[in-house]
DNA sequence: ACCTCTTAGTGAGGTAACCTCACTACATCC
DNA sequence: GGATGTAGTGAGGTTACCTCACTAAGAGGT
């Protein structure tokens, strides 16, 4: 049978794996995250806001914006936005911040607690944590490989 | 300091640096498709089509969009949005099935065959490959791994 | 020849996850 | 105390998808 024209020089194409994995990941998250009334991205910004910044003795708790949108490593607009969604659903609470009247001050309400422990208890008890196929040094090679990925560009 | 909170059992977050990685990707490739018009997507739909079907004799060339869809891992109606871009653009064409009537082909035009080939080649020579900077093992890894994840995940 | 069942493509309409740009209110530095 | 920078947000846009309902056409049975 004729070669299918594409052969030389391209590797199995691991943009498209990684595009195709990624999507998988994705569907698999939202599917898990349905029941809960969010969406993958939405839950991203509460585990962000719950790792929080680690109070120290007086200073003042909950994240601000800024930091969230860094950490997500997104626009701070974006951040505005998704976090208007959590609150929307009770899950978070914006408070001012008392040292700097310019910036808010992001905390998990008792609701948004409750919701993450459920989420992060159901993808516990049922394996379903996507990456639980791979063996333990396949997903230390994962993360090595990706780090260096995202290391490298800038 | 206090430990933030998160530590047990938590893996530096697969799934986060999954999604950087894969945003920095098209992040990337989107710069270097810009300046021909495209977006990642409609590369990629491109450069399906251009891998169409190994025409054996007499047979139709051409991909069906639904053999295109399939491909790409997208929905039907998805394929045809995109390959309504691409003519457009004037990279592709849609021809009769001579043997379905219910089908089409699609086939790129001789612009699409030159675009096409300006943008591997762009690529090949700024080594933009994105993933250029792994090692041929460490592509070889990832590669090996990302399928594993993909295929079993249904 | 007719009837049912399925399939290929597409119009209509929607969504998630982002983005930029312009603006206001506040802080900071000289 | 005036210039300059920074935190958040309103307005509006984009990309890469999706589902649902429909039409035109093939396939199979009787």
């Amino acid at each position: 049978m004729p070669v299918p024209a594409d052969s030389p020089a391209s590797p199995p194409e691991l943009g498209d794996l990684m595009h195709v994995a990624f999507r998988r990941l994705r569907r698999g998250w939202g599917e898990q995250l349905a029941p809960f009334g969010l969406t993958p991205y939405q839950f991203r910004a509460l585990q962000a806001v719950a790792g929080g910044v680690a109070a120290a003795d007086g200073a003042a708790e909950g994240l601000r914006l800024k930091d969230l949108a860094e950490r997500l490593r997104i626009a701070p607009r974006s951040a505005t936005e998704v976090i208007d969604q959590l609150q929307d659903q009770g899950l978070v609470e914006r408070r001012p911040d008392p040292a700097d009247r310019r910036a808010t001050r992001i905390v998990l309400t008792e609701d948004g607690t409750r919701v993450r422990e459920q989420v992060r208890e159901e993808r516990r008890r049922q394996a379903g944590d996507y990456f639980s196929v791979l063996s333990e040094e396949d997903r230390a090679e994962l993360a090595r490989i990706l780090s260096e990925l995202v290391r490298s560009h800038p």
